[in-house]
DNA sequence: AAACTCGCATGATAATCATCATGCGAATGT
DNA sequence: ACATTCGCATGATGATTATCATGCGAGTTT
């Protein structure tokens, strides 16, 4: 057999695109307007397609908004990895400086998706609380193994502390930053969020 | 003059009542769904009226929202008030507690609009933006005035840090805690940030 | 008490949407 | 080639809702 088996025809493998194209405009939109902002056909324009095309891909708008919410991960992707790349003791300051920074707060779309739903979520459907919860344990999980042998005590309540906290912190200085209006007060709220997370220490 | 120049009329009066309780049920709805999702005319049923006598109140929902979100600062004051009673080592710790609780989780309609807020404010007017500062401010400078003096150590950049990081933890979890549906991941979620915010100390 | 004010209710109006129904045309299968 | 399938566009439909227009009746003024 030649390449993996495509075996799916032009058709199917096109309307798997622009499932992709939905997905990836819908994620976009959800961080950047809230999911109760856009409409059904704004993200399909944005997909290249028009709204009648809406409901061959997803059953209603609420599966939709699920959906993108589990796609929109890709910046924690790049999080982490800028992290997994320093010594133990600077991975800390380094999640904090990659997710408190103006670039960040300015550009939700390309941004964490806690921090852009979390409030929307809070009265969501059932289905993307629980894409919610899973997406927690996720980065959790994530965050745990990275920061878990930081020092000699693996200790896993202080480890699990430690983790929550850094990112309650990081998605309620966020959340903060981006609803204020005087910039200047946006940037101390970063700011200071940092140095709260770097430790009495530093 | 008798008592404190009423000097209204029974109408003016009245006028002021209907407001009050359409401040209120504005404030509590905003604070348990959202902006987005209440309509004017909900809001004035359970205040107590039909939706043709919103005009005269307030010029537009917006303004509506702006105003209301202003009126639900109800429960920083007892939040604050609970920790003012506590001597200056305790007061971190009593913030948190009184703060990061499953009783404030599950009742965002008498907690902080900060947490039930941000998001939506975040792509709300200049006017909702504002406000939101605002009242930012205001609760940096209480807690600033809590905490300032606590250790002998009244520097003001390291004060700062050490607030606005509180507010941001507390918010930030509050907004996780309440977006995830699995009740065992939330609580853990409001216990590891207590501990987070306690510091590695206690 | 007649004239007037004004808070509030009732009843449009118009826009925005989610969702459904229909049809064309390209891709597929025989 | 022919019949069929299916992705997508066009065009309803119905619900929700912000906002405006109108009118009544209680309160206020002279």
């Amino acid at each position: 057999m030649g390449t993996t088996k495509p075996n799916r025809g032009k058709r199917a493998e096109s309307k798997d695109e622009s499932k992709q194209r939905i997905l990836a405009a819908a994620a976009d939109m959800l961080r950047e307007e809230g999911g109760g902002s856009f409409s059904v056909a704004d993200v399909m324009a944005r997909a290249g397609l028009t709204h009648g095309a809406f409901y061959s891909h997803f059953p209603d708008k609420d599966a939709l908004i699920e959906a993108a919410f589990r796609a929109a991960f890709n910046y924690r992707e790049s999080w982490l990895a800028a992290a997994e790349g320093a010594p133990a003791h600077e991975r800390v300051p380094r999640l904090l400086e990659g997710y408190l920074n103006a670039k960040h707060r300015d550009r939700p779309a390309a941004g964490c998706a806690f921090a852009a739903c979390a409030q929307e979520f809070a009265h969501g459907t059932a289905a993307q609380r629980r894409a919610f919860a899973d997406e927690i344990e996720t980065t959790l999980s994530r965050l745990t193994a990275l920061l878990g042998g930081k020092d000699g005590n693996a200790d896993t309540a202080a480890c699990e502390s430690e983790v929550i906290g850094l990112l309650s912190l990081c998605v309620g200085a966020m959340s903060l930053a981006r609803a204020v209006e005087d910039p200047a007060l946006s940037t101390r709220i970063l700011e200071a969020a940092l140095n709260y997370g770097r430790g009495p220490a530093a």
